[in-house]
DNA sequence: CAAAATCCGTTTGCATACGAATGAGTTTCA
DNA sequence: TGAAACTCATTCGTATGCAAACGGATTTTG
């Protein structure tokens, strides 16, 4: 009994390895992010990361069916519909339905809303550069290349 | 107008630097930690990531305030208590008052989220290694290295 | 063409996650 | 000692985040 599991990578022998919140990649990334968001609320108090997220790829796209925004930012249907409404509900945004297609519900930033993300993108970088503060610019290029493997 | 904003790295000249959502720390972290919750559920649906930290911690400490609890593992008062209710719903910790401090609940393992602990960490330590996959040993190494510096 | 397979948006239900406010208990320290 | 400062747990409100189920629209395919 206890906290010992048969540890995979030996053979031969009946070596164990302890399971250490701590040392988790799971439990690291929580942390990370929680930071990270800490940072950009500092930041940016105005917008969600989320909300900023989604509103850029808009930006970036100009109009889109809200299915696929939600695929580009990586969001849940449920979620991109919560996020839109609140983008809507803010004037960064307005929807409408596709002619073309009468599933579809396009998606597309306001004035405002384009003003707000050139009036914040600069505030957004600053969050990464923050956020990657504790490392060089050579161990920040070499994590986002190790997560870029992880998605 | 556009997507520029100012890039501080440069001097002399007024060079900008897009904001590419994708690039961003914040929208890997997510979809990295996105990636991770989807193995953990594939490994371990019985549990949240969530629950099982909390119970991991709690078989570790044996016996600890609800607030410290959190602590432990990075969460939030609100949120402990919504983990807690859940794993006491389940049988697998009990809460009693702090008969040496009136303000304190105890939160402690039962026989049962012991046994739990132990018959899953094999699976959790799966869910580490297969996040982990698709690095090398070394990179996974130099990862959990650069996420420890930005926690 | 028409049935089957897809796709789209919405809603519901559950589980994090955090800020802020509240009330009760404890510690500090003037 | 006694008020101020602090700690703890709870609650409320808001915002993700995902699974599942639903009805409607479109595309695929036999």
């Amino acid at each position: 009994m206890g906290i010992m599991t048969k540890n995979s990578a030996t053979k031969g022998t009946t070596e164990t390895t302890p399971y250490l919140l701590d040392q988790q990649i799971g439990f690291l990334l929580r942390r990370v992010q929680q930071r990270h968001l800490a940072i950009f609320f500092d930041h940016l108090p105005e917008l969600t990361s989320t909300q900023f997220a989604a509103l850029a790829k808009l930006c970036e796209l100009g109009s889109v069916s809200q299915n696929e925004l939600g695929r580009r930012v990586a969001m849940d249907v449920a979620t991109i519909k919560g996020v839109v409404d609140r983008l809507r509900a803010r004037d960064l945004a307005v929807t409408k339905k596709d002619p073309n297609d009468q599933r579809r519900l396009l998606v597309r930033p306001t004035k405002a809303g384009r003003a707000a993300f050139n009036h914040f993108s600069s505030a957004a970088l600053g969050v990464t550069k923050e956020t990657l503060d504790p490392l060089t610019q050579k161990e920040a290029e070499r994590l986002l290349t190790l997560l870029s493997k992880l998605t």
